[in-house]
DNA sequence: CCGAAACCATTGGACATCCCAATGAATGCC
DNA sequence: GGCATTCATTGGGATGTCCAATGGTTTCGG
């Protein structure tokens, strides 16, 4: 009976995990999953530290600032700061030249607190590449990087 | 000034946004962006293609079947089979050899919806990778697949 | 044969994420 | 001096993921 399967849909499931749309959101939500949770000890979410760093890179940043950067949702973006700032790791301050603005800063403690996560994202993604060797691992974010930008 | 910027944290957001794990999930992002709006339009989200590929593959299956093989939740398991049957996509019928389960099978109408669905689906994986040539193709899904089955 | 344990489909709800709309205060432009 | 724009904030809706509880059914051990 096995007559070369002329079915057309045979493999449909198959085929569907084996398109790029579909091995990238599984590697994409294992990595996730691995930065989120090695830095869930430091008290952020990958969002969190993303604000954070855009905060420490940029000086005081107006929240609006934050939105155009990071591309996030100006109401998240406020319940982020709300929440790193209530750990201390920045500070809202009123912009004297134009009163609308919030001047977000990094404090020292936010500052360490980035340096931590940081290594702690590095070492997960570390874990994430593990199946490649270095020349591998730099051939895929070169791949992944031209098909970001396209 | 410019003394070759001696602080620990500067280039901290570009830092963050050329980790693996960042640019997996942009294009992972994307790609299901692309998939989804193409097969918006047969009426079918990617969960709904999924449920419906895996039904097309194994003939008549139950729902806890489907669990199984796609990782879902059983809760939402019965709400697609529910979308895809007022769809007239799939048929429900009691199994005979085990009144608890739900034979679930592929009507013609779903085998149709199947094919389109999938042909949008390649459509939309061609334009994620329109800016890699075929063996650079190749090398991408092999660097993901390793590193998803690491 | 019978009762305990496991399985099935369904329902309800918690929780986080993402996006849009409306508000009041403040600024810049003409 | 008005008027459109920008800012931070609040509220809400749509979606996706996950866990718990229920009633009906089968299976397995004794």
């Amino acid at each position: 009976m096995a007559q070369s399967d002329p079915l057309p849909a045979a493999g449909a499931l198959a085929r569907l995990q084996t398109l790029p749309s579909w091995l990238a959101g599984r590697v994409a939500a294992r990595g996730h999953s691995l930065v989120a949770d090695a830095i869930a000890g430091e008290g952020l979410k990958l969002h969190h530290h993303a604000v954070l760093a855009a905060v420490a890179d940029g000086g005081p940043l107006a929240q609006a600032d934050l939105v155009r950067r990071l591309g996030f949702d100006a109401k998240d973006v406020v319940l982020m700061v709300n929440h790193l700032e209530r750990a201390g790791l920045v500070v809202r301050e009123p912009d004297p030249r134009d009163r609308r603005k919030n001047a977000v800063t990094v404090t020292p403690s936010g500052r360490g607190k980035l340096e931590r996560c940081a290594r702690l994202a590095d070492e997960a993604n570390e874990r994430l590449l593990a199946p490649l060797d270095p020349e591998e691992r730099r051939t895929l974010m070169s791949l992944l990087a031209r098909v970001h930008e396209g």
